[in-house]
DNA sequence: TCGGTTTAGTAAATCGATTAAGCCACGAGG
DNA sequence: CCTCGTGGCTTAATCGATTTACTAAACCGA
């Protein structure tokens, strides 16, 4: 059995109570002398309190909880929660984990399993792909939402990439190496995050008085596969641009695909950005992928200090948008002389 | 406030004992008239019982600790800890989180904050680089080693990727295909997984009569620089294999870079099987990468069970190597005729 | 009518802490 | 000599459930 308070207290011969003040700092009316019987005895038993009476009486459990859509799905969720995991972890707090499986059925059970283990606070991490509305009984305790945006976006924290500035610094880039004629290959499926970028593409290109040609944007399926098509529809039309700004990495594959079947040579004959910086992707392809970084961690991160300064100092609700900086690899040259 | 037991009873006109009796099914000797009057309380109040009281007297607390050395660094443990979560949600458990930062004192901290908290029991995932010993503190529960192998083999379950088998079936593969000179290009580091996969290799060579020169195995950093620099060695050596076995989908990629920079065509003129099956990877080249599957959801899933069988039935010690499949997509085929 | 068994429910202990309130002895002040 | 204050503890209530032991009333057959 795990040694408890009455351990202590009997083997320094003294109450529980004397013993728990002594053990938590309040000691201020107990004599040295005790106080050095007891925190020996503690040690000597190799004494650690147990969490779940302490926070029966003391109404927090410092405990965290993390639900999310895709725990595994993509590789990014591990990402939000490994930096969310390591700020709880600084402040003594613990990650209880829930999964929605994208069904709000099974979101309201897992919530609530969660509400009934008494978190102090949740994260509700989302994936960037739709505005939330997070189910009503988290409305009991302080919630950060994570990696999206609430459709009341005053009655939460919240944090989710800066798409505009990704994007833009990512279109900026290939303007800046002197391209006219940059598509964008964008997601067919029109989430947030495609309809901000697509935004930014379109105010680099009005803004830097470049071609605004109607083929140049063009969409396909978030796979190589469809991205290979889209391209290829796309440098086999009448005007070919001469850069290509991705939805994301995976279909910024799928252009390089479709350049080398058409002959060309990334950079040389094409330059390419993608976007989300999957490092297994970016540097799977010949020359590396320039690609716009998603944040992950710092969000996370970010999201569990809001959570901890919402409990702690009863802060006020905030909200952010992560920078996304550009990481640059071998896709990117002067256009070519077509 | 929440809504406590003695709200329900004081609701339904009864004590709080008569209340948890009805409402947990041990109601034999409860009248049908005030079992109904209860339960239409609980109902009208919605009443979820606390979950920390409840652990406190029960001395369970349906919760299991998951630590891992790296929540987040491989998209690897995500698919682990969603294949353990819904287990464990199937079995009304929940997930708590502990991250190990790779380091001895963090992992001694973190596994006590979990056992502070009274789990029951521990899934310990430590990707697959070494042979483990876990904390002697998981001693005190049952504890399950999920994609790598104990020290001690007798006194823990486990689970980890038969890699033998996968390695066999890669390079059956490349054999039946007709290829005579396969090469390996192996990890440098030589992890467990390493050292099997090898071995694999070697007996599949060995059985088949195939050649076995040693200059077809070389060894190269799990990144697909370095792979590329493995297969330039290979390649442009006297003798180049026809067909090559990556110790990582990553060195695989690195083996389509060199061989694209050499001239050669994949599958025409060189065969590529890799390792992991990163959907990411093995679908950004072209033509797609085949490669053997690590099992991760499947080996969460069976953690997560094994651990809910040795603490409901009492169940022994088992160990398991779970299949890792081939995964075909284009990179094999018959060798040319050089 | 009486002892004995059911039936239906309650009081109180318990899990392991925290903490407000109270008690006792001793020394100082009036 | 009595009271008051204070240092140094302890007692007991509390958090919200579960569960054992017990009681009170109804019932039952002889």
């Amino acid at each position: 059995m795990r040694v408890r308070l009455q351990d202590v207290a009997d083997r320094a011969e003294v109450s529980t109570a004397t013993a728990s003040l002594v053990l938590n700092g309040k000691d201020d009316s107990i004599s040295g002398e005790t106080r050095t019987r007891v925190r020996a005895a503690a040690r000597d038993l190799g004494y650690r309190p147990n969490v779940l009476a302490r926070s029966l009486r003391s109404q927090r459990t410092r405990t965290i909880g993390f639900i999310s859509d895709e725990v595994a799905t993509t590789p990014y969720a591990g990402a939000m929660i490994q930096g969310a995991q390591s700020v709880a972890d600084e402040h003594g707090y613990v990650l209880l984990l829930a999964n929605t499986d994208y069904h709000p059925n099974v979101e309201q059970r897992t919530v609530e399993a969660l509400l009934d283990r008494q978190i102090d606070a949740a994260i509700y991490a989302i994936m960037y792909h739709r505005i939330v509305e997070p189910p009503t009984a988290l409305g009991a305790i302080p919630t950060v939402i994570l990696d999206s945006r609430p459709k009341d976006e005053a009655a939460f924290s919240w944090v989710a990439p800066d798409e505009i500035g990704g994007a833009t610094a990512a279109v900026e880039h290939l303007a800046k190496a002197g391209h006219r004629r940059i598509a964008m290959i964008n997601d067919q499926v029109g989430p947030p995050a495609a309809v901000e970028r697509e935004i930014a593409w379109r105010t680099v290109l009005e803004a830097r008085g470049l071609d605004r040609h109607p083929d140049l944007l063009t969409y396909a399926a978030t796979d190589s596969a469809s991205g290979a098509q889209a391209a290829t529809r796309l440098l086999e039309g009448e005007n070919p641009p001469s850069a290509v700004f991705c939805f994301n990495d995976r279909i910024a594959a799928g252009v390089y695909i479709a350049a080398t079947r058409l002959g060309l040579t990334i950079p040389r004959d094409l330059s390419v950005v993608g976007y989300d910086n999957q490092v297994l992707v970016a540097e799977a392809v010949d020359p590396g992928l320039t690609s716009v970084q998603l944040p992950h961690d710092e969000m996370g991160r970010w999201a569990m200090e809001q959570v901890l300064s919402l409990l702690d100092k009863g802060a006020g609700l905030q909200y952010k948008r992560m920078p996304c900086p550009l990481v640059e690899r071998g896709s990117v040259a002067p256009p070519g002389q077509l």
